[in-house]
DNA sequence: TCTGGGGTCCTCTCTCAA
DNA sequence: TCTGTTGAGAGAGGACCC
């Protein structure tokens, strides 16, 4: 099928954590919501569209949000009620076509080229979605449409409310760009707008003259390379003459999975930062458990006092899962960096994945620590039945005890110590 | 203004083996 | 046996996205 002939949906749902908070306590209603960290280092994750009127943004530091704001509700988030809003939401995207990739909790690319006759055209299959979303969801979306996933993308964006102080201002809800209209939709946007090109790029592209897509894509293709690279170069000179051949990808596997974390203070020693590795392995192994995946290559995060970031990674012959196996490479590796400038953040992740039963047996004919994958399934019995608290790493007890963090706990970085 | 958490992808460098 | 080349793989870090 040529690219011209396909019909992408990208929906975006409007606000959706402060929505799903909405929902849940109508009184908040009309009131500026701020989602996110409520600590001196949590920044903003979602806000209402009252709240974006004062200029509050996602990703603005809490603190700021709330020199913005003050008025404004201050809420910790809830990733559990998002997720089970979101896998809602994507059965609803389901009944349109089985073509769904979800980008994040509030957001998915549908190719629904096959629901056409079924659903009539784009623009009436993306208002049949709408609809569908606000009766079963009670959420309100905004939506593109384009023969391409980048050109769809940015016309949802274009397809949204604004805020503003009387209140917020109703956008299109469905933007589409026809076949053939793409370059003349891309052009006129800023560079920033395409895929790949953040704050660093932009400043490489501005050298070069380019301002806008439309000045990009008049920059030679050798020029592009030689100033962002091969990969990005030749990606940004397709993107800004509206050429994005990508597919909707249902089921794209988990690459990594990880956790970090921000402290509210900053930690100079090794002590409290090994009991932390503990705990971070743990929560990795139990969610790496959960997806019935084990990996090869443990790495450890360390962000200093400074912001600079260093990674340490260590691979092992065979794929692991369990809490013991990770820390013990996640503590080796501390064990080589000097803490002693104070750590904001620390994280442990595990890539190389492959499936649990592809999970290859060692030379003597055992997986690594037989014993402890035995145990890790018992713990995991125990946590399923009475919480993630019910049972951890000995190493965890007293202190902090067994507060073995869960995803998406402090995902928005440390809370505010007069908060629970 | 002072920067979260969870990811993916790309590039560069180094090491090791053929 | 020694040296140079090449390619693969691992590790580190940067940039980006939501």
């Amino acid at each position: 099928m040529s690219e011209s002939t396909r019909t992408i949906l990208h929906v975006d749902m409007d606000a959706f954590y402060a929505s799903v908070e909405v929902q849940r306590d109508p009184s908040l209603a009309g009131r500026p919501v701020i989602v996110g960290g409520s600590g001196e280092r949590g920044v903003v994750a979602s806000c209402s569209y009252e709240a974006r009127a004062y200029g509050v943004h996602s990703a603005m530091p809490s603190v700021r949000a709330r020199r913005l704001c003050p008025h404004a509700v201050f809420l910790h988030g809830d990733h559990d009620a998002y997720a089970a809003t979101s896998r809602r939401l994507h059965n609803v995207f389901l009944s349109f076509t089985p073509l769904v990739e979800g980008i994040a909790l509030d957001e998915a690319f549908l190719d629904v080229t096959g629901a056409r006759r079924l659903f009539g055209s784009g623009a009436e299959v993306a208002s049949a979605v709408r609809s569908r979303v606000a009766e079963e969801l009670g959420l309100s979306c905004s939506v593109g449409v384009s023969g391409t996933k980048l050109v769809a993308k940015l016309a949802s964006k274009a397809a949204k409310p604004s805020a503003a102080l009387a209140g917020p201002v109703p956008g299109a809800g469905v933007v589409v760009v026809p076949p053939g209209e793409e370059v003349a939709f891309l052009h006129p946007l800023p560079v920033d707008a395409l895929w790949g090109v953040g704050p660093a790029t932009e400043q490489r592209l501005c050298r070069l003259g380019a301002l806008t897509v439309g000045d990009l894509a008049a920059v030679p293709v050798e020029t592009l390379v030689a100033a962002v690279g091969k990969a990005l170069g030749r990606q940004l000179h397709e993107l800004a003459w509206g050429r994005d051949a990508s597919p909707v990808e249902p089921d794209r596997g988990i690459k990594s999975i990880s956790h970090e974390e921000t402290y509210e203070r900053d930690h100079h020693d090794h002590g409290p930062l090994r009991r932390e590795m503990v705990r971070m392995a743990d929560a990795v192994a139990g969610r790496l458990r959960a997806a019935r995946l084990a990996g090869r290559t443990i790495t450890l995060k360390v962000r200093f006092h400074d912001f600079s970031t260093i990674t340490r990674a260590h691979s092992v012959p065979t794929p692991v899962d369990t809490a013991p196996d990770i820390a013990r490479v996640a503590l080796a590796l501390l064990e080589e960096v000097d803490v002693s400038a104070g750590v904001r953040l620390a994280g442990v992740g595990v890539s190389n994945l492959v499936q649990d039963g592809a999970r290859q047996l060692s030379l003597d004919g055992t997986a690594t620590e037989p014993g402890w994958e035995a145990a890790s399934r018992a713990v995991d019995d125990v946590r399923d039945r009475f919480g993630a608290a019910a049972v951890g790493p000995a190493a965890l007890a007293g202190g902090r005890g067994l507060d073995v963090k869960r995803r998406g706990d402090t995902q928005w970085g440390p809370r505010r110590r007069d908060q629970s």
